[in-house]
DNA sequence: GTTGAAACCTTAACATA
DNA sequence: TATGTTAAGGTTTCAAC
């Protein structure tokens, strides 16, 4: 989690990144006053830095017939010691499961699950979250809409 | 909001491209076993049609000094007809709120928020969100860490 | 879906500050 | 430590099939 210094061009050139990934190096370079070699080598370091930590294509989830995200907060029971790690493990493994964060309050965790609908929820439910033994409780909610999902942290 | 059809390759254009936004169209068209040429006329489709809506650097939150996620849930008062899209308007241009949902349940906002730290998100709050006089109440939840981030959407 | 050719991009070596 | 220039090799793109 080191967070190493960054200069302005850096900072430039995360930021176009975030939002137009695919730019070639070459406009990349032009738009933070470069040539393209240097811009390069900036990207290839802020990649093995681990700051860049991959490229991802950004889908339209309702047209891909995913229309449903379901924010669940899940609270694990305080007695079995690693049930944090076992947790974990489960969520990494589902596809449905796209965002998992721990929560400050001891053993809470807030997911958001992408769903075709809410019966395919209720099956994840019934096949999966809910037979994890660690899990005392869950509260979930349902998205109607997603009204902004930015690429782009606030680095500047 | 329309649902286009997919073929299988379609399907599997997504799913690399969302894991791997960068790779060279050749290589995209070599693992869904067509030439070039057909494998870039379909990612130029998918974009056109909204279904991929840009490419993204996906960044390391914690690596760029913004290591605290907010969950900030919203109720706007009932009185207001035109607070939504108001609403909507200002989430859209804060920098810092890098997801909002609308849930169900009447006048309700989950929004993520990207800060520095504690004392950002005190600043955001009392400089931007409780500034809308449309707001009636909000409640934060703070997130300790990232365990799941995917990029990729459950298409298979 | 295929081929092929032109245009364009990436990248490493080396020079420079 | 950083950038700039060059040139070779690879990739993208599009028209014609």
């Amino acid at each position: 989690m080191a967070e190493k210094a960054l200069d302005e061009t850096d900072r430039r050139i995360i930021a176009i990144l975030q939002v137009e990934g695919r730019l070639a190096i070459q406009e990349l370079a032009a738009r933070c006053g470069l040539s393209p070699s240097p811009c390069l080598r900036r990207v290839r370091a802020l990649e093995a830095a681990g700051i860049i930590t991959g490229y991802a294509a950004v889908i339209d989830q309702a047209r891909v017939g995913l229309p449903v995200s379901v924010f669940a907060s899940v609270k694990l029971e305080r007695q079995r010691e690693d049930a944090l790690d076992r947790f974990e493990a489960s969520v990494a493994r589902w596809p449905e499961v796209v965002d998992c964060y721990l929560m400050t309050g001891q053993r809470d965790y807030l997911l958001r699950i992408v769903v075709r609908d809410i019966e395919a929820y209720e099956r994840f439910l019934k096949d999966k979250l809910t037979r994890l033994d660690s899990v005392a409780s869950i509260e979930s909610s349902f998205a109607l809409g997603q009204v902004k999902r930015s690429s782009a942290l606030p680095i500047a």
